[in-house]
DNA sequence: AAATTTTTCAACCGCTGTCGT
DNA sequence: AACGACAGCGGTTGAAAAATT
């Protein structure tokens, strides 16, 4: 017997996802909310996996994303957050509202592990490279020893040693945060517990409180979104706009009908 | 301008952890 | 305790875009 495939494989589409498909999830969970994956491309009429359609609403469809590069502070956080966490990208994305664990496992791989390697710190261990040859803790552990790196607008990279860690040359309340992280040993601790909340609030708890869903306690109220399910052709002028916030702004350009809100 | 190489990032795959039976 | 079902995670892939030759 087995366990079943998470969706049969017959029919199944993959690939890209076009903008039609998206209505349809986007459609699917501001209707019944978050359900059970598996039944989600069914019910939605989606020829997709339960599994797809998850990854697609968490890592782009979310109302709550941020969009672009993520910024020096954010950058920051997550190289101190590595050095503390290691590759755990979804306890990482965790710390940073609006960001996703894929988006910013991407982001790793393709900048902030080059500007690394390029300042003579190992990625990995966050030690400086040529002092790799001295027995060390595992990656995800080794803050205690990691450098303290700093990257700037200008691609000016500097690393200093923990000791120097205050003389930051942008004391703002985000390099304050960056110390609290790693130096903070119950703080620390709480980073690998499994519940923890964020550090800072996340978009989510910006949209205005309705009663929560029951199994949807980490999401928005989507009761107080059912204005969206009125406007089948989801175009932002359908709407009346003054109540759209940030958030439902943001998923409608990502859905490509933002524009339409320009005069 | 065209061809080639490099970079980026959305999406997939396979594994693990958790929960219910 | 064992098993199945499911959600979530992290590594990897590959198509598209951008940069270079």
């Amino acid at each position: 017997m087995g366990r079943q495939p998470c969706c049969d494989k017959l029919g199944v589409k993959k690939g890209p996802w076009t903008a039609e498909e998206d209505k349809k999830l986007v459609n699917f969970i501001l209707t019944k909310g978050q359900c059970c994956w598996r039944a989600v491309p069914r019910l939605a009429g989606l020829r997709r996996c339960g599994k797809s359609c998850r990854l697609r609403w968490t890592n782009y469809l979310r109302p709550d994303l941020k969009r672009g590069l993520l910024s020096e502070t954010e950058e920051q956080l997550v190289i101190e957050l590595h050095a503390c966490l290691g590759n755990r990208w979804s306890k990482i994305a965790a710390r940073l509202p609006g960001r996703t664990d894929n988006e910013i496992k991407n982001h790793w791989n393709t900048h902030i592990k080059k500007k690394l390697i390029k300042m003579g710190i190992d990625p990995v261990t966050h030690q400086l490279l040529n002092k790799e040859a001295k027995p060390q803790q595992t990656s995800s552990h080794a803050h205690h020893h990691s450098a303290h790196i700093h990257i700037t607008d200008d691609q000016g990279i500097g690393a200093s040693s923990s000791e120097d860690n205050n003389s930051s040359t942008t004391p703002t309340e985000d390099s304050n945060l960056l110390d609290t992280i790693c130096n903070d040993e119950s703080l620390l601790n709480s980073l690998w517990m499994d519940d923890e909340p964020p550090l800072v609030d996340a978009s989510w708890t910006s949209i205005p409180a309705g009663e929560s869903n029951s199994n949807m306690s980490s999401l928005p109220s989507w009761d107080n979104c059912s204005w969206l399910l009125d406007c089948q052709d989801f175009g932002v002028n359908d709407f009346g706009f003054d109540y759209l916030n940030d958030i439902e702004l943001n998923t409608m350009n990502t859905l490509g009908m933002g524009d339409k809100t320009v005069a």
